[in-house]
RNA sequence: GGCCGGGUAGUUCAGUUGGUUAGAACGCCGGCCUGUCACGCCGGAGGUCGAGGGUUCAAGUCCCUUCUCGGUCGCCA
């Protein structure tokens, strides 16, 4: 047999019984039951094909070759004796004539089992990836990528979308995110840098006539990792659109993403359109959060005048506090007590509680406290015995986040709160386009100051003038979220060099600050620009939405892990003096010696 | 950088108030087994308890220092 393979090992059937075939693949494992009699199973990409050894030759060939060597078969199909109805080729197997090491595995010991690898250690499987993602298990979440990012491909160019690649090297941005920095041989003392985004890039192509751009683009930001947030590089779908309103990027995302989540996700329900559209300020007070899982039927109430003048420090003048009231709620004690911890460590501040209980009772937490002004808390929150009301109390926004992350933990652990399957959007709208800087205790950009803000120029100058406080300003700025997971950022771009110089005029900067900071696109804007608006979803946050994961690492193929490490490749790692020279860096410390 | 949790056999973990020779499962090695499919049964090897220091008659266990991994906050226009 001349051919590398027949058949792979997902593709043998009853009908096949009787060819010979050649297969190849991983040894995955060998049941040996009995002297001289074993089943062998042969795993590739597809499947697993098992082949029985009969006879002492055979035996002696599967002896010899260590598990996880790659192996040729060649025999005959054969009908099983006792079928396994559980795997697609569980109707046959193969009697070999011949079995072949292609590339054998010098260890009998591995390390960890290939089929329970996501149960061992992370950097385990991180050093060793080629090995975990053999396992059928890890590598489905790479394959559900590629069809992802496929389909995603596919729809914008359906909607008219072409993709345009952008420089990865390219000049550091001022502002945002800390750059990853790439010294230039050329060029003592400068540096290139990795984009944060294709942002200033897309904008151009905006200016150059290009009318809808997308892009899969990989990003890079040197900040610190999260459970969802990858170190170091990602991928946003990134697209601009010209001539464009916030309506029409809506329409074009409400249109695309649903289809994918409702195929391709754990869970087969999406949002259709339109998402529903949460202003900031009311996600805020009623979510406790800019990014709320609407999977969730639990709101937060304010009740921070019901509780004036109790004994209680967090209740004092000056702070807000919220309720979440959950009905229906037989959380015990203890409970109760685990969920306020783990409230605490995520949002820094205790959270209170208190119940009305069966009888109709105020009792538990902070109840105590209430005790006189039993029946207005009854009423105002609409309480009705057997209900955990969820308090949080503090400084403005304090209160709040400390209210939106009891909120997601309550939501998930009292049953009958939450929706779990299935991909509930939102748009969170009118975000705030400036606010006072914690540290400067002056006017500041809230978000980035690409933004258009809402009413254009004019609401500019009316703040200018003093007719309005310009923190109600808000930016044509929209953020899009799904399950609790911030999926991406976008507005309707400031295009106008006018505008722009205004916008950055009201905190206390001007022309010369925007040229400086974004020269190539103030000057383009000055050529004529269009009105734009885009948005750029990240894919592996979405991936990971639709694996099911909590860990982004779960859907990259090679991730780094928490510290911005590729513990597989060794990177960061050391270079040499002569590279060092050529770049002109001088490194303190220990520099890897020249040979 | 702060806080929380982890690091014990190749792997995943247990290990009580400090007390005999540090255990289990899986994996590995050897033996038995002719229909297994997480095969089964019997036997065996395998440990710097992350590292360093301290307290103690005695430390995996208590204290200090340090390294490291994860979660979380800061950070992420």
């Amino acid at each position: 047999m001349t051919q590398s393979r027949t058949h792979t090992c997902n593709e043998l059937r009853l009908e096949h019984v009787g060819q010979k075939v050649r297969i190849v693949g991983w040894m995955e494992n060998v049941r040996e039951v009995g002297s001289n009699f074993a089943f062998v199973v042969v795993r590739d990409f597809y499947g697993t094909t098992q082949v029985v050894i009969e006879n002492e030759e055979m035996m002696r060939a599967v002896k010899a070759i260590n598990k996880e060597s790659t192996i040729a078969v060649e025999g005959t199909v054969r009908e099983r004796d006792s079928k396994n109805p559980r795997l697609p080729t569980g109707d046959i197997e193969v009697v070999p004539e011949k079995i072949e090491v292609l590339g054998r595995c010098r260890y009998n010991e591995l390390p960890f089992e290939i089929n329970r690898s996501r149960e061992a250690d992370e950097t385990q499987r991180l050093k060793y990836r080629y090995l975990d993602l053999r396992n059928p298990a890890v590598k489905k979440n790479i394959i559900l990528r590629c069809n992802v990012v496929a389909a995603l491909r596919q729809a914008m160019t359906e909607h008219g979308f072409l993709e345009i690649t952008t420089p990865i090297l390219t000049a550091s941005s001022p502002e945002g995110a800390r750059d990853y920095l790439v010294p230039a041989r050329k060029h003592p003392g400068k540096f290139y840098a990795l984009p944060q985004a294709p942002q200033q890039f897309k904008q151009l192509l905006m200016t150059s006539g290009f009318d809808r751009y997308f892009q899969i683009a990989p990003c890079f930001r040197d900040e610190d990792a999260r459970g969802d947030r990858s170190p170091g590089e990602f991928y946003q779908l990134d697209m601009e659109m010209a001539f464009a309103t916030q309506e029409d990027v809506f329409a074009v995302l409400e249109d695309v993403l649903p289809p994918i989540f409702a195929k391709y996700g754990t869970y087969n329900i999406a949002s259709s359109a339109p998402f529903k559209r949460i202003p900031y300020l009311e996600s805020m007070e009623t979510y406790g959060s800019d990014k709320p899982d609407l999977r969730i039927d639990l709101v937060l109430q304010d009740m921070t005048a019901l509780v004036r003048g109790s004994d209680f420090g967090p209740f004092a003048e000056g702070n807000t506090v919220k309720a979440i009231v959950v009905h229906d709620c037989d959380l015990t004690r203890k409970q109760i007590d685990k969920l306020c911890a783990d409230v605490e460590v995520q949002a820094g501040a205790k959270p209170f509680w208190f119940r009305l209980d069966e009888k109709g009772e105020l009792a538990g937490g902070v109840a105590k406290f209430l005790a006189d002004k039993k029946d207005a808390v009854v009423e105002a929150l609409g309480l009705r015995p057997g209900t955990l009301v969820g308090v949080a109390a503090g400084k403005h926004d304090l209160a709040l986040k400390v209210g939106g992350v009891m909120r997601r933990l309550l939501g998930a652990a009292v049953p009958g709160h939450m929706d779990k399957e299935r991909y509930e959007f939102c748009w969170i709208v009118d975000f705030p386009m400036y606010e006072i800087g914690e540290e400067s205790g002056e006017l500041e950009f809230c978000h980035n100051p690409f933004s258009m803000p809402a009413g254009g120029l004019d609401v500019l100058l009316r703040a200018e003038r003093g007719e309005i406080d310009p923190l109600t300003i808000t930016a044509d700025q929209y953020d899009l979220v799904c399950n609790g997971v911030e999926l991406s950022s976008g507005a309707v771009r400031n295009h106008d060099p006018e505008i722009m110089i205004k916008a950055f005029e009201m905190v206390r900067l001007g022309e010369e600050d925007v040229k400086k900071k974004f020269p190539a696109m103030y000057n383009a804007f000055c050529y004529g620009a269009p009105p734009h608006a885009g948005i750029a979803p990240g894919v592996d946050r979405m991936v990971m939405l639709l694996a099911g994961e909590d860990s982004i690492r779960e859907v990259i193929p090679f991730p780094m892990n928490k510290n911005a490490q590729d513990v597989l490749m060794g990177a960061p790692g050391e270079v040499t003096q002569k590279q060092l020279d050529e770049l002109h860096i001088a490194v303190v410390g220990e520099v890897e010696k020249d040979e």
